[in-house]
RNA sequence: CGGGGAUUGGCGCAGUUGGUAGCGCGCGCGGUUUGGGACCGCGAGGUCGAAGGUUCAAGUCCUUUAUCCCCGACCA
């Protein structure tokens, strides 16, 4: 993308009505926009964002068999009756409203009884299961208080998943993929040393369920972890038998903040029972469908991404997200550094290579410091200086020095081959 | 929902004891510049979140209200 052409700008300054890090420099530097309290636009840079994270959980999801989806977003109150879950005093975080014809409706806050009803129609046999659903969706809660930027919305974007199995040994096997397939999530959008499966509480079916708790500064869960173990838990199951079950010790723990990236429970047949959602087993038996959701929060995952590696000028993305992997600025306008300038550019986006390409008519100092503000990965400046050297400057994001490297140094670096760069 | 803070051009801010608004950035035009957010000149742009009140006079005082931020509570 050519920046000349993007309408959006960055800022000198943050905005005073955020004081989450965040926010404030997915603001100042253009990738959103907020509407209200809680409530954000995603811009053209952040979408990139967005839509990088989007792809590689899409991967991991359907590497274990997921299929993609998208509810819908108005939901029959009926529906949500049938569970118990229509009544404010059960949710509090309903945004609702009502039809002309009177009927009233419900904005999706979560797509479990949703999901249920339309697995239903499809779902008659044990040959029709295991089934896994899950999509990316915009969920609406009428939070009390939105805070933390885009890591505690009223709307914000989730992937969420949902499990159908015949029973728990088949749950069991999918719940365990899934929580290896989640690993690699954080793991591939940068966060996976300081991202710890949690022991939660588990409710009627099982011991624990799992929260996937990334230590974060900005996040609003506590923890307790054991870094050479591995193990996280919840402040809530943190008790002498979890510990013994888990066979760590309490001094063995420290305390951490942490943001709640994911979180997957099993619902065991509770919800089938109550919807009445079951199929026939090989015995010609009616059986209820066990079922599990997974959750990982998008918009909640690139705060907290925006929040752990920022600096002091800005964001710094890894490359698996960022908003582009290159960024490539001119410096001046001379004829033979914009012909320079315009040919890498054409090559690494023909062969495959997201460029942010600084071509505007702004001073040198002005491109340096939004290249920063951006924060994308691999900078190259192309200006008379390096023409008349037949190199280009590269600088990372993450270091202080820039250096001379060639057109090869380059394709090595983004992994292009030989031929690519002809 | 309880407590605290805030609201003044697009953005960030200043406005002393009430006397009918100012700075920086940004923006437009002209010129000089061009390797870490350049400089000079000219110019456009607000009636001070909203409503009501006190006063000869309100951005400054009073009341109500809306919105935003923070702490807490809440978060299947």
């Amino acid at each position: 993308m050519r920046l000349s052409k993007l309408f959006t700008k960055t800022s000198k300054t943050t905005p005073a009505d955020e004081t989450a890090k965040n926010a404030q420099l997915l603001i100042q530097a253009g990738f959103i926009h907020k509407e209200m309290a809680g409530v954000y636009s995603y811009l053209p840079l952040g979408l990139m964002v967005i839509e990088n994270i989007k792809a590689i959980v899409r991967e991991e999801m359907n590497g274990i068999g997921g299929q993609e989806l998208i509810m819908s977003g108005l939901q029959p109150k009926e529906l949500w009756e049938t569970t118990g879950r229509w009544s404010d005093e059960t949710v509090d975080v309903w945004f609702k409203s009502k039809l002309k014809s009177g009927a009233e409706v419900g904005f999706g806050w979560t797509h479990e009884e949703p999901i249920v009803e339309t697995m239903k129609q499809y779902v008659d046999s044990y040959k029709d299961l295991p089934a896994n659903v899950y999509q990316f969706q915009t969920k609406l809660r009428n939070e009390l208080r939105a805070k933390s930027g885009i890591m505690r919305g009223r709307e914000f974007v989730m992937k969420d998943m949902y499990s159908c199995s015949t029973d728990a040994q088949q749950h069991e096997a999918f719940y365990q993929a899934t929580i290896a397939a989640y690993n690699r999530v954080f793991e591939r959008v940068g966060l996976g040393i300081d991202t710890y499966v949690t022991f939660a509480s588990g409710g009627a079916f099982t011991q624990f369920s799992h929260e996937f708790q990334t230590i974060c500064d900005a996040g609003e869960d506590i923890i307790y972890i054991n870094r050479e173990k591995g193990i996280a838990l919840n402040e809530e199951v943190l008790n002498d038998k979890t510990l013994a079950d888990l066979g760590v010790g309490r001094d063995e723990l420290e305390k951490v903040k942490s943001a709640e990236v994911g979180n997957i429970f099993n619902f065991g047949t509770q919800k089938s029972e109550q919807m009445d959602f079951a199929f026939t087993n090989e015995q010609g038996e009616r059986q209820y469908v066990h079922l599990g959701s997974y959750g990982i929060g998008i918009t909640r995952l690139m705060g907290v991404i925006a929040e752990k590696f920022a600096d002091d000028k800005g964001l710094v993305w890894p490359e698996s997200v960022a908003p582009a992997r290159v960024y490539i600025a001119r410096l001046g306008d001379d004829e033979t550094v914009t012909a320079e300038a315009d040919k890498l550019y054409t090559l690494l986006t023909a062969n495959g290579v997201s460029v942010l390409y600084d071509d505007r008519e702004v001073r040198p100092g002005q491109k340096f410091a939004d290249a920063d503000l951006f924060g994308i990965p691999h900078r190259i400046i192309i200006s008379e200086k390096t023409v008349a050297a037949g190199t280009f400057e590269y600088k990372s994001r993450v270091s202080d020095t820039a250096e001379a490297i060639t057109l090869d140094d380059v394709g090595k670096m983004l992994g292009l081959s030989t031929s690519q760069l002809l």
